[in-house]
RNA sequence: GCCGACGUAGCUCAGGGGUAGAGCGGCGGUUUUGUAAACCGCGGGUCGGGGGUUCAAAUCCCUCCGUCGGCUCCA
């Protein structure tokens, strides 16, 4: 989720391919560093393969180049893949003899009844259930990208093996293309550009995992804010605000210190009492719920609030602003009856989808996810819900995948996920069923009948939190946000001192028609000014030199470079218009 | 957390036992400029923190912190 592209329309042969390609890495392993190498296992991705090992002393990155031109060599050497049924007994002696514990590990767990087959190209053999293409020479072209730590079977409890990454394709020409595709996410890396554009940053001496919002990513944040909190109003939901610490019994009672605690940073103790900094906004949501009697007549209550909280998350898996220690999400938690789920479901679905609209994310997919093995309460009341899920999702008239026992243990739920500009998937909005909340804390609501029945709760985060959400936009448009976002929407140029007081009554005018505009009045050549402005990817640039003056006109030059004067009034309108577009 | 790499000026990076460097940015000046880098000058760093080896450590060793690539999970 954190970088992987997760390119799911490659052709399919790739798969065979790169299969192959991860044979041929354990071969030009063994041939380069000898066969006491231990061999794991070496599957293909959806973005390429890599094969792990584990090699005394371990790879280096210089070992690359040099696994990667054998690997070369072999492919050119057109060997075929050869492969061979095999017995159990005659494999675990292969491998034993070989030393390869790993490989011995991986029999143990093939089910006694199962074919075993061993595939062999060129000198290197290696146990596999096959999917291959017919020759070393139909791998084509390989590139070798990193040495990674991985645990054997992915459980930290077995030992860390060394893992090289590498893609492949039947062509040079695919290859590079493919590469080029990982050059442009990594020019759109958030991290970069957020550093050049000075959006936020993190602070060593502050700790891990804590964003620093500077004032243009304040500003962005604040645009963001201020166009959910419209949504929000619009769709009658109410602003609250919970503390961000509380009572360590109230996480009792939510069960978050029995199921959540290891997200949880430890508690703080205040006058004999322990309080927690909250995981997340739900427990303050319920007990504004539970401060009064309810009535059926009060529901749906939609509770929302920017709520800022804190997780812990392990050093090693941070990541800019899309793994942190402290977020705020967009989100909200809406009480209702239980026939009041359906409707409410398909507004949520209906809101998130039009505000993931508004910022160009167009290419959106849905998961409904169900009942895990875990999941509490009883299996009709499941069932209900996760057919309501199913059909807010076709009155969207939105296809759906089903991820089988995804859901959390207290309910189903629906999670969107949309495609960014270079192809990749993130997710942003989830909305969850729950019952098993609102038991836990008893709540109620008075039906018309007159007795008391609990309420279902959803979850539900649109954006997700804003420092995520903030990674992926930055990234999705590359820096360049559309002029409704753009954290300065208007330079005003002026070429020489003497167009400073019309430049300067320029930009008041700007900013007092609502824009954020700004002045340069540097003493530097207009180029430079251009080229500073353009690098900072500002929409638009307003050139006023002498003649701009005397027409009282300015020179609007967009950021794609597009230069036309025009009378400031008429700037406005276009701004204006395309403000209230989110063009 | 674990494996590996990395950490030198605000930024990007060079230097790898013998007195800390460049470009950009910043500051001061000159220039008054027409659509992606004018010119001159000046500052600026206990080389991530601590400990050790050495006559001498940015450089070698240990340790801690942080960053990056991964492993598991999630917003």
């Amino acid at each position: 989720m954190l970088k992987n592209p997760a390119v799911n329309d490659q052709p399919l042969e790739l798969g065979p391919l790169r299969h192959t390609a991860a044979h041929l890495l354990a071969h030009a392993v063994v041939d380069l560093f000898g066969e006491d190498v231990k061999l794991a296992i070496g599957p293909a991705t959806e973005t390429g393969f890599y094969y792990d090992f584990v090699k005394e002393p371990p790879f280096v990155p210089d070992d690359l180049p040099r696994v990667e031109s054998r690997m070369r060599e072999l492919i050119a050497a057109d060997l075929r893949m050869r492969g061979e049924a095999i017995d159990r007994p005659s494999a675990e002696a292969y491998y034993r003899d070989r030393q390869q514990p790993f490989k011995l590990d991986i029999l143990y767990g093939i089910a006694p009844d199962e074919p075993l087959s061993m595939y062999t190209i060129g000198t290197f053999t290696d146990l596999c259930r096959g999917g291959h293409v017919r020759s070393s020479a139909d791998v084509g072209a390989v590139k070798l990208l990193s040495i990674a730590g991985a645990y054997w079977r992915g459980d930290e409890r077995n030992p860390m093996l060394q893992r090289i990454y590498g893609t492949a394709f039947p062509s040079q020409a695919e290859l590079d293309a493919h590469l080029q595709h990982l050059a442009e996410a990594e020019k759109r890396d958030h991290r970069r550009l957020a550093k050049e554009l000075d959006l936020y940053s993190i602070q060593e001496e502050a700790g891990p995992g804590l964003i620093f919002w500077h004032p243009k990513g304040g500003r962005l944040r604040a645009v963001v804010e201020d166009f959910l909190r419209g949504e929000l109003r619009r769709r009658g939901y109410e602003a609250v605000y919970t503390p961000h610490m509380l009572h360590e019994d109230v996480f009792n009672t939510s069960g978050h210190l029995q199921s959540f605690a290891d997200g949880m940073f430890g508690p703080m103790e205040v006058e004999n009492q322990r309080y927690r900094v909250k995981p997340m906004n739900c427990p303050g949501h319920i007990l504004i719920y539970k401060s009064q009697p309810r009535s059926y007549r009060d529901l749906p209550l939609r509770l929302s609030e920017f709520g800022t909280v804190y997780r812990f998350e392990r050093s090693g898996t941070l990541h800019g602003l899309l793994r942190v220690r402290g977020f705020t999400q967009d989100d909200a938690h809406l009480f209702c009856t239980p026939d009041q789920l359906q409707p409410e479901f398909e507004s949520t679905l209906d809101s998130a989808l039009s505000i993931l609209r508004a910022f160009q994310f167009t290419d959106v997919r849905l998961y409904i996810s169900t009942r895990p093995d875990e999941g509490l309460g009883d299996e009709d009341t499941w069932k209900r819900a996760t057919e309501a899920i199913r059909r807010a999702c076709e009155h969207a008239g939105l296809p759906y995948g089903i991820d089988e026992g995804g859901g959390t243990f207290y309910g189903p739920k629906l999670d969107i996920k949309v495609r960014d500009a270079i192809g990749r998937e993130w997710q942003l909005s989830t909305v969850q069923v729950d019952y098993v909340l609102p038991e836990r804390f008893g709540l109620a609501f008075t039906g018309p009948d007159g007795v008391e029945h609990p309420p279902v709760m959803i979850h539900r985060v649109l954006v997700g939190s804003f420092e995520r959400f903030f990674g992926v936009l930055i990234e999705h448009f590359a820096g360049a946000f559309p002029t409704w976002l753009a954290p300065v929407q208007v330079v005003v140029v002026p070429i020489a001192e003497d167009q400073i007081a019309f430049a300067r009554s320029v930009r008041e005018q700007l900013s007092e028609a609502g824009f954020r505009a700004e002045l340069d009045d540097s003493n530097e050549r207009l180029q430079k000014k251009i080229r500073n402005h353009q690098l900072q990817k500002v929409p638009y640039m307003l050139v006023i030199g002498k003649s701009e003056v005397q027409a009282g006109q300015v020179n609007v030059r967009s950021r794609s470079g597009e230069q036309r004067a025009m009378p400031l009034d008429a700037f406005v309108q276009q701004l204006g218009r395309e403000v209230s577009e989110r063009a």
